[in-house]
RNA sequence: GGCGACGUAGCCAAGUGGUAAGGCAAGGGUCUGCAAAACCCUCAUUCGUGGGUUCAAGUCCCACCGUCGCCUCCA
């Protein structure tokens, strides 16, 4: 299928038309520190790139999707060294705790997932080059690159060295020929995780990871590269000037920079960030309003725009999802006129290859949905529309399944009991008794209608 | 201080020149023993405020008010 897919480019400051440069689109996305567990900050931006590669994937691109995790920074160390366990098990602990949260997301496994330890010689190799060709320079087992070098040093982020300086909180450094500069490799203290390279013992700056995982994995330029708005400057900006360094310039770093907007907390109004401790887990909202009603939040709004995290907007997520699912999931009649699902899937592709407008998808989706719940009234059919749905649903990563808190299979024969002693005293009018039962079966999760066609019943989470 | 966003109904939110999508909530109705679900109807003469450009502006320009983000810890 050939169709033109506009994305924002962070870098031009527009909308352009997406093109791989080869026959597989290379999409680099930034990765967690691996020192605390994900919160739903995390979430949004795993789910809107998930998003992006299931929407190109759907269009016929095949997509190389090549995620890193940072376990050797600051952080991990200092959070090893108060836990007292080494950093290769913090990581490894919060690696696991990642694809847990991951899958109840529906989030589609990226194709490599590096870290930035496992690397090392890509990373000193990358270093090495980059000091030969003047751009980068060593100081008391430090090595940091050299900004002024740049001509274009700023040119992600918009912004320049002198406005920078502007602000206050540059920290000169005693080492660093410029303030501005940053570090590539950085000298260990004793105890610290230390590798051995040609300036000494040491470990790799946060920033020059990604440049080197990048390069390794997908070759320079790669397609896509996508984050949180929150990494354009510092970390994005210097992954541009040291990779284009180490090519000399002879080859662009990334063709289409994304970034979606970031969450911020209701009541605080403060961003959900690990180090001020301000964080929900994924688990817990998962847990309260399903992966689908988590996604469905996060969709419902474009992905540049910053959203604010809240109950009522999970809890009228989750209730929006629910509606989605009853009505694809739910059996209609055989009569003609079926329902002619290719308009709404026109207008839901429409808004996709515009910059992803999820929301504009789903509220065509909304539409689909109601002309297959008023053709089941009408006892037409609905099959291909049910099915063009799920397909639409799928683009979104949306499960459309019950929620998972009932046992389904295990509960189902005595459920089916329950339904059918109701149906008995129902007929002999004992109308109390069975809207007892009603009642407390919908209070571990199980939903009863009775409809003309007798008792159907589902799960709520 | 520098740079950049945003302000659309009770809440969330789409919509970059042609006369306001969608979701949630609310009210009325159909169906039902009652519910639930679903369907039908109602719910912004108006898009922070004031000017301007235009035949036409939520959409472009200017000013003002307000909210927020980034400025080397951050998805």
């Amino acid at each position: 299928m050939n169709r033109t897919v506009k994305l924002y480019n962070t870098m031009s400051r527009r909308a352009e038309e997406f093109t791989p440069t080869g026959d597989v689109v290379k999409m680099y996305v930034c990765g967690p520190n691996l020192y605390a567990p994900c919160h739903v900050g995390h979430a949004m931006s795993y789910i809107v790139f998930d998003v992006l590669r299931r929407y190109l994937e759907y269009c016929g691109f095949e997509v190389r999707h090549v995620q890193n995790f940072t376990d050797i920074e600051d952080n991990i160390i200092n959070r090893a060294q108060a836990q007292g366990v080494s950093i290769e098990e913090l990581s490894e602990q919060h690696v696991e705790q990642f694809f847990r949260d991951m899958a109840p997301l529906n989030i589609l496994k990226a194709h490599v997932y590096p870290r930035a330890t496992h690397e090392i010689p890509t990373i000193i190799e990358m270093v090495q080059r980059l000091i030969e060709n003047g751009h980068a320079y060593q100081a008391n087992g430090d090595v940091y690159f050299r900004v002024q070098t740049r001509t274009g040093y700023g040119k992600l982020s918009a912004r320049d060295l002198d406005s920078m300086l502007a602000g206050a909180r540059i920290e000169p450094g005693e080492n660093k020929e410029h303030p501005g500069d940053f570090t590539l490799w950085k000298a260990s203290k004793p105890g610290e995780p230390a590798w051995d390279s040609p300036w000494g013992k040491g470990r790799p700056g946060w920033h020059i990871e990604c440049s080197a995982m990048s390069l390794k994995y997908l070759g320079h330029p790669i397609d896509i590269h996508g984050g949180g708005q929150d990494l354009i400057f510092p970390h994005h900006e210097n992954e541009v000037a040291q990779s284009e360094s180490y090519s000399d310039d002879q080859k662009p770093f990334v063709r289409f920079w994304v970034h979606n907007g970031l969450m911020r907390l209701a009541e605080s109004e403060e961003k959900m960030t690990r180090h001020l401790g301000n964080l929900v887990p994924i688990n817990e909202v998962v847990q309260r309003y399903g992966g689908d009603g988590l996604r469905m939040f996060v969709l419902n709004s474009h992905y540049r725009s910053p959203i604010t995290f809240s109950e009522e907007s999970l809890e009228s997520a989750k209730r929006g999802a629910e509606r989605l699912r009853i009505a694809v999931n739910t059996a209609a009649g055989d009569a003609d006129p079926p329902v002619d699902a290719a308009p709404f899937k026109q207008r839901f592709l429409d808004a996709m290859d515009d910059d992803l407008n999820t929301a504009g998808a789903l509220a065509s989706l909304f539409d689909l949905a109601r002309e297959i719940n008023r053709a089941r009234d009408e006892g037409r059919s609905a099959d291909e529309a049910q099915a063009a749905a799920r397909e639409m649903a799928g683009v979104l990563g949306l499960t459309l399944v019950e929620p998972q808190r009932v046992d389904r299979a295990g509960a189902e024969p005595f459920i089916e009991l329950l339904v059918e002693l109701r149906e008995d005293l129902r007929c002999a009018k004992q109308y109390e008794l069975s809207d007892k039962l009603r009642v407390r079966l919908a209070e571990i999760g199980v939903i009863l209608e009775d409809g003309a066609a007798g008792t159907r019943w589902r799960t709520r989470g």
